[in-house]
DNA sequence: GTGAAAGCGCTAACAT
DNA sequence: ATGTTAGCGCTTTCAC
């Protein structure tokens, strides 16, 4: 056991270890501590140096218990697995950190039974706010929500009821933009590859948004496939052949994430297909990947490290009317053609 | 304001409600609650009841402060944009949730400076652990970390001193053996390209390993080149064609993250380039994304999941040992020579 | 500008 | 099997 060489048995550290050091009383030595109150120069200057040679570290248990305040905010996500996840977490990371405040994480792996557990764990530290993935709840999960004092905000999805604060995009209408996008090019046999996973509401969402449209359009989807688990980009290569030897008719394919997208994409390099002409590709986050594939997959831009942001900022009372509760944030992706969408339909000339 | 429909201004729940609510002491609520001692069947169905119905949530805080023992563990780790601390940190959630614990997560930024606030506001939650990526530590945060009255899991790299626990592997060894490799494979003209972030040690290291095994084979590094920012697919493109430009003459380019090497390849490949014959490549960290790309770069295990895994089981004391402290697990990486390196060298016949 | 008293909501330790 | 007592280490409030 490396630790501890050669010191007493020591118990914990107290503030009223650094009153007698510093010969204040304990209030004293807390005032300084968190910078609140009237000090004199004199006596903050040797608390300090009292607290810093003892290497006294505050006991926020025992703070926050006095105090009823706290300085974590419960964060609660499917997976981190997929890099969505931790890209919005980065966001809320950093945007925490200007105020002081720390994220305690929570995933779900997808399953509301495991989402109220952890919700009720969280709820348990009395956090300064919770950040929730989603916009789907269990009866149980929405209770502890709206019964909890202290602000929700619930992110990535606008499609759906909120509990107080919401701040995301609507992936329906993320689904409905691409299939715009795709209709006016001149697409009309068309393909949905995607996930399996049966909680994953946003992906289901934009499928739902993309198909509804199309079938507005009087183009229904022609084919979907779906898949679970495994390496995305592999699981896109093959999805890709094997959808396309069943419709080799297919002229474009709508992958519901960029990493099967990417996969599929390569794919369809490696066979020498005349992609964005003959078919046309796209997936969905705006991923940095794509950046350096040999061809810009078309996709859609999820906003991802912003959400994260502005959920922290309305935890933190840093957001525009969030003082008020309740705020409303929907983002408006923004769709990135890439090389992977034909620019006009390949029979019809350019627009007058 | 959604939330609080028609509520009166209640004030929180306390186990003194729950206690009124089912006609027992407050302490035979705390031991249903908590599952300790024995309660008769009736009693603990009566208070289960209760405190389900109101919906009573316990209060962790004033738990913590009377008990002396908290469920949250401190995680800090340099970035989270970098998909391989995701991934260790989802080993770590995964293991610590078996234990009922949760990961207080902290974000350096590789910034000294930034770890030594992190750890002083984790520590003030007197967790239950602290897992922090990394041996290399200011005065301070070293000073912090052993006095600290918990657990101390130092993760992912196993060369330097230790503090209490270091999970992790060796990355100079890492490097050491994949030159190795590449020796034995006959390359002799041998490129480095990685990042310039200098607080990276774990990189550093492997470039070290790398050269110094390089260079008692009597095979002098021929070049490097460093970068940072941007998509790493994209910069590894570029830095390759940048430095195969310069240097035509290399026969191996080694790159610090898979990443970087999967954008090199994809280059190489489009450029018509003999890999792994005229030129070999390899990665570093065995990223699930090499599967679907068009050759399989090689590249090593860095073992992310496990490493998380182990760390958390020692913090939880479920790891065989651990109940002493002062755990040292050195994983061994495997090499995954995949498609770019060549099976023996050129000029060579088979052995035997 | 500083100090004293009370108590945050729970649990350890000891009753019974 | 259940209850009582005494704090955990701070911060709030009020006094000086």
């Amino acid at each position: 056991m490396p630790k501890a060489p050669n010191q007493p048995p020591r118990r914990p550290l107290t503030l009223r270890d650094v009153a007698a050091a510093s010969g204040v009383s304990e209030m004293t030595v807390s005032r300084v501590l968190r910078d609140r109150g009237a000090v004199s120069d004199a006596t903050r200057a040797r608390v300090e140096a009292a607290a810093r040679s003892l290497g006294y570290v505050p006991n926020r248990i025992a703070g926050g218990l006095a105090s009823q305040r706290v300085n974590l905010v419960g964060v609660i996500i499917p997976s981190l697995s997929n890099m969505v996840f931790p890209e919005v977490l980065s966001g809320i990371s950093d945007a925490l950190d200007a105020g002081g405040l720390h994220p305690v994480v929570g995933v779900t792996h997808y399953a509301p039974a495991r989402e109220e557990t952890v919700l009720y764990e969280m709820l348990a530290w009395r956090p300064a706010g919770i950040i929730i993935a989603g916009v789907e709840h269990s009866a149980a999960s929405r209770a502890m929500l709206a019964a909890a004092a202290v602000p929700v905000v619930q992110i990535m999805d606008t499609d759906g009821a909120a509990i107080d604060s919401v701040v995301g995009i609507s992936h329906r209408a993320a689904g409905r933009a691409m299939a715009a996008e795709i209709l006016a090019a001149g697409y009309r046999r068309i393909g949905f590859l995607g996930t399996t996973m049966p909680d994953d509401h946003r992906a289901r969402k934009r499928m739902e948004g993309f198909e509804t449209a199309l079938a507005e359009a009087g183009v229904p989807l022609s084919e979907r496939a779906f898949y679970s688990g495994g390496s995305a980009l592999r699981k896109g290569r093959e999805m890709t052949e094997a959808l396309l030897a069943r419709r080799p008719d297919l002229d474009f394919l709508y992958y519901s994430n960029d990493l099967i997208g990417a996969g599929g994409l390569l794919w369809c390099l490696e066979q020498g297909f005349d992609v964005p002409g003959r078919l046309g590709l796209a997936g969905f986050n705006g991923i940095d990947l794509l950046e350096g594939l040999p061809r810009r997959l078309a996709t859609m831009d999820a906003c991802r490290r912003e959400i994260g942001r502005i959920a922290a900022q309305i935890v933190a009372g840093r957001y525009p009317g969030s003082a008020a509760g309740g705020i409303r944030v929907e983002l408006a992706p923004t769709l990135q053609r890439g090389d992977t969408i034909r620019r006009c339909p390949p029979t019809q000339g350019a627009p007058s």
